[in-house]
DNA sequence: GTCTATATTATGATAGAC
DNA sequence: GTCTATCATAATATAGAC
């Protein structure tokens, strides 16, 4: 059917516009975002656009929301990938930074809130529901294991977690806004804050023994 | 002298200017800064303002650095009533935090640099410059009285003294907009973090007496 | 140091022809 | 779903009178 065709075309130009949009906010900041320059991008007129977006805040919406989405995937995936625990933490976190400092413009609108006068909808603030029950879940596994003690998986505990990844991510974009995850002054250090966990919720017995050989923690990297 | 009334008149307007773009920068976003928008608040025509800056890049520029200063002389002062150490560095950050939830736009000027166009001056540069000395010189002093081993005042306990203090920052600007330092989730978390610094940098030997009493630690606040 | 007038350019958004 | 035309508004910045 021709419908689907269509749809279909109509489906990538949406996402072409995000890709534009993204591309302007990269170069003139996230409160820079002008349909008109995205319009002059795609090679259409600017009243054009508004057959696909009701409103350059639709517009953010979509893009908060699309970021959502894929930064949730990213990091269950990796989390997925690893041993249960913190190393899954490790692991998802550290996929979840490289994202964000590969889709910058994204991760300032995720986790800066540049815009005041943009408001997230319900909807696109659901993915972080489900991030945070991924690292809840992550922490309880790592409270079971003995690899933290007791608070290891409280809200607190969280907040922590939240803490350490933005600040590592504000850093890198603030100083280092050309360098990737892993090189640096700051991103280096994510492992390293990450492994201070133990310290903030001690284990109170010795962890019991890790499902896996710990040579194995990183098979596919 | 009516030059000395002249030129202090001067000096109070170019404040002036700058109290009303710090206002702007915290209602429409650091972006969205507008000279005629602090000329309407001033009772002015635009014009007049290019009798006190050239530009609203200079604008920026004098917003950052007069930010620069303040917070600095803050985190100073606080460090300077503390006992030398670990406190020092938790009672001037813990200052500095509350002055950056208090002039938020400036903290987001200076600590995430959310507008590409905007270049600081290596002038507006320098306070940070003294600002790591601080606390380079505070983790000197709190590896000496072992509080802290082997690289604890190294540039990479700097750095992620950096990154604990922008992730607080950046945690409790975007998610928690109207609650001052010391409220909501993150902000209180903050002495927790910082005092993960020995387990970074573990003392080799038990530590040495502290100068005084440790009651006395926050005498006036 | 203030103003008016102006140049130049930009924006978001809508109406309506095709 | 594209366009032209248009509305309404905004911005930075300069020239020049007072």
């Amino acid at each position: 059917m021709t419908a689907d065709r269509r749809a279909r075309r109509r489906q990538e130009t949406l996402e072409e516009i995000l890709d534009l949009a993204e591309a302007v906010m990269t170069e003139e900041g996230v409160n820079g975002l002008s349909l008109a320059e995205v319009a002059r991008r795609l090679g259409v007129q600017p009243p054009s656009l508004y057959k696909y977006f009701p409103s350059l805040m639709s517009v953010y919406d979509a893009l908060f929301l699309r970021g959502q989405h894929e930064h949730l995937r990213v990091v269950r995936d990796a989390m997925g990938g690893a041993e249960p625990g913190l190393a899954a933490i490790q692991a998802g976190l550290d996929a979840g930074g490289r994202w964000c400092l590969e889709n910058r413009a994204l991760a300032q609108l995720l986790f800066w809130r540049p815009v005041p006068s943009f408001e997230a909808s319900p909807e696109a603030l659901e993915p972080s529901v489900e991030m945070i029950a991924l690292i809840r879940n992550a922490l309880t596994e790592a409270v079971a294991a003995g690899e933290l003690g007791p608070g290891g998986d409280s809200d607190e505990a969280i907040q922590l977690i939240s803490i350490l990844t933005s600040g590592t991510l504000t850093q890198a974009m603030a100083n280092e806004p050309q360098l990737p995850w892993g090189k640096g002054r700051f991103s280096p250090l994510f492992p390293k804050l990450i492994a201070l966990l133990p310290a903030a919720y001690p284990p109170t017995a010795p962890p019991t023994r890790r499902r896996a050989r710990p040579k194995a923690l990183e098979p596919t990297t």
